[in-house]
DNA sequence: AGACCCGGTTTTTTT
DNA sequence: AACCGGGTCT
């Protein structure tokens, strides 16, 4: 018989391709072998498979992340095919440009974002396999304890012989429950003993509040996160088509996952196993929202032959800040063994910076950024982490006096204000007419109307089915209507007329500038705010991706790009730990580094919160570079003793005293 | 009865 | 700065 010789073509832009042998490397447009070292390399090389990647701090683990989404997109494989998971929309932005750079824009395509932006997209497209009605509206935090809170006061539980939870306490619980899959009873049990007497009424208003949320199409965070499980786990004909178009899956700092987020990675991941999450449980720091670090050492158990990738050489830290944070970490008492090396020589000691006060400490931190800025260090290449976010006030006034640029990120949002609120829950009725807690909010702006007075209109609004109709007239009938009029026509207005965000924005803000003003003492400064919302807006096309980012990704970065040229954009970072999490800069200042501080006097009785505490110690110190500064000032007020003398941090006073140096700061007589 | 004003208390961290 | 409670005004 006669053999004929037949070469099988290379398909272009299927997923259906041969794999690439180790040999085949010249294929490739990027020289992967000479950008990655072997641990990086055989991570981003990875195809099919479940994958953990241990990435300790500032090994490359985003650098790995972003050279795997090029080479399966080298690969051939469609882009869109790619879910990247991460726990901003920015980090997963940045991940996607870096990869455009790297090869094309094809990596644009990528499918990004976090777990809740991407239950958003998801349960807006699949509203009706998934239950929903897809004009639903997305409750924030604030939003949530609101509603609780007027559940709370319907129920006629606030009884002066019986404490009873308040707003934040049920609704931090109620998340807890949901995200770790533990009962209400057993967190009030371990977490708020205190309150076990109470609880067959905790669970009469969790029912009420489910309920509530069901009837008037509200989600929040958390049921967000549980309807998509639902509809993955439900595994009907949506969501297998959802999934035949998801090939690859990535989870970025999977250590601050919870079980609730680990099942909708499962889920995910039904159709192909091809999963690959990256963590490191050594920065681990949202205990609060359930995550828990042992959940990333669970994961081999979650799935079939897990192949486990360890990264240990530190590229980021010069060798005695990486000795410094390395000692902070050996002192964890739960951790798993690894073992960060670095091949970069010099740097300077670490510095622990006693000041006076907290005033002086402020002095100090300028000072020294304006020296680093003789040196040529460029603002945007320094900054300053804190554990709590009113620790910086005295700074920000110190930084103004001397002209210093900067941009604060993490505690009160710009979106949390109350007269942002105020705007948008306006949009938000527009958008969702059943979007009670808005209707409750903007009713109560407006003179005369309380609480009681609100919740009678919004009685007679449910019985005509919360239309909003164009004559109140029809559905309103107490004394107040009037008032309330004007208050209609322009809601059936913004609700009816098919024009843009920003013109539905004006007209809103043109009906509340007379309430704001008569509202707030302070309205001068706060209408700097409503300016910069005016100008979000203007970046939308579409009322409702205005309202869902605004619930789920607050836009900080909008306010520095209001009419700041490149010039312009040179500041100072001011942040908290927590949101500092995944960054770097060549200088890091931590402020306040004092007993009852931080580690925070709220978690001292608890060793697992000082544990936490202790690795946000090591997540901020790992952030540097090149030059660590670490301040506390000798002596705090206390509201009570006046002013006392601190303690320095324990996570700094137990430091081996070789690895760093010590200054005490006075101050010069002029 | 319900709205509103005042003053004391309390503030972690975030999608 | 926002929340809560108590007292006063409409």
């Amino acid at each position: 018989m006669i053999q004929k010789k037949y070469t099988l073509k290379r398909l272009n832009n299927t997923g259906a391709l041969a794999k690439p042998t180790p040999k085949d490397e010249s294929r490739f447009v990027i020289k992967y072998q000479h950008e990655l070292n072997p641990a990086q390399l055989e991570a981003a090389s990875a195809l099919d498979g479940a994958y953990l990647i241990i990435a300790g701090a500032g090994t490359g683990k985003t650098r790995t992340l972003v050279y795997r989404v090029a080479r399966l997109v080298e690969l051939g494989y469609d882009p869109k095919s790619i879910l990247l998971l991460t726990f901003t929309r920015k980090a997963a932005n940045e991940m996607m440009n870096r990869a455009s750079v790297l090869l094309d824009n094809r990596c644009s395509k990528v499918n990004g974002g976090t777990f809740h932006s991407f239950a958003n997209m998801t349960l807006r497209k699949y509203s009706k396999a998934a239950g929903l009605d897809s004009s639903f509206t997305i409750l924030d935090q604030g939003d949530t304890e609101d509603v609780i809170n007027l559940i709370r006061s319907q129920a006629g539980l606030i009884t002066k012989e019986k404490r009873f939870p308040n707003k934040q306490t049920l609704a931090k619980v109620f998340s807890l429950s949901v995200n770790t899959e533990r009962t209400v009873e057993e967190i009030i049990e371990a977490d708020y003993p205190h309150f076990i007497d109470n609880i067959d009424k905790i669970l009469d208003v969790k029912k009420v509040f489910v309920n509530y949320k069901q009837k008037n199409n509200l989600l929040d965070y958390d049921d967000l996160l549980v309807h998509l499980k639902n509809f993955l786990l439900g595994f009907g004909p949506g969501a297998k088509s959802l999934l035949s178009s998801i090939k690859f899956v990535m989870v970025d700092e999977y250590q601050d996952t919870n079980k609730l987020q680990a099942e909708i990675v499962k889920g995910l991941t039904r159709m192909n196993n091809n999963i690959m999450v990256v963590g490191d449980d050594s920065q681990s720091i949202y205990s609060f929202r359930g995550a828990n670090f042992k959940n990333i050492m669970e994961f081999p158990n979650l799935f079939k032959d897990v192949k486990i990738i360890k990264l240990e050489e530190n590229y980021r830290s010069v060798q005695p800040i990486l000795s410094f944070t390395n000692d902070i970490i050996d002192k964890a008492i739960e951790k798993y063994p690894k073992n960060l090396f670095t091949h970069k020589t010099g740097g300077d000691l670490p510095v622990i910076v006693a000041a006076s006060t907290e005033n002086l400490q402020s002095k100090f931190i300028v000072e020294k950024i304006l020296d680093l800025r003789e040196e040529g260090v460029a603002l945007k290449d320094i900054a300053v982490l804190f554990r709590s976010s009113f620790f910086s006030f005295d700074l920000e006034i110190e930084l103004s006096k001397a002209n210093i640029p900067f941009q604060k990120f993490g505690g009160m949002k710009f979106i949390e204000t109350a007269h942002i609120k105020d705007a948008l829950a306006f949009l938000r009725i527009a958008a969702n007419p059943k979007d009670v807690v808005s209707w409750y909010r903007v009713l109560l702006l407006h003179e005369g109307v309380g609480p009681k007075t609100a919740q009678k209109i919004l009685d007679e609004l449910a019985t005509a089915h919360l239309t909003i109709n164009a004559n109140p007239d029809n559905v309103v009938s107490f004394k107040f209507k009037d008032a309330i009029a004007k208050l209609f026509q322009l809601l059936y207005k913004l609700h009816t007329e098919k024009n843009l965000p920003s013109e539905k924005a004006q007209m809103v803000l043109d009906y509340y500038y007379p309430l704001f003003k008569d509202k707030y003492d302070d309205f001068n400064k706060r209408k700097k705010d409503l300016d910069i919302f005016q100008n979000i807006t203007e970046n939308y096309r579409s009322l409702d991706s205005l309202l869902a980012d605004m619930a789920i990704e607050p836009i900080i970065d909008s306010v520095v790009d209001i009419g700041a040229e490149d010039k312009e954009n040179e500041f100072v970072t001011l942040s908290t730990i927590h949101s500092a999490k995944g960054l770097e800069w060549h200088s890091v200042f931590i402020i306040h580094a004092v007993e009852g501080f931080f580690p925070s006097s709220r978690s001292a009785d608890n060793i697992e919160n000082l544990e936490e505490e202790r690795r946000l110690m090591y997540v901020a110190s790992t952030r540097a570079k090149q030059n660590l500064f670490i301040t506390y000032p000798m002596n705090i007020y206390d509201r009570e003793a006046g002013i006392t003398l601190s303690k320095p941090s324990r996570f700094i006073s137990e430091i081996n005293s070789d690895l760093a140096e010590g200054w005490l700061l006075e101050e010069e007589f002029e």
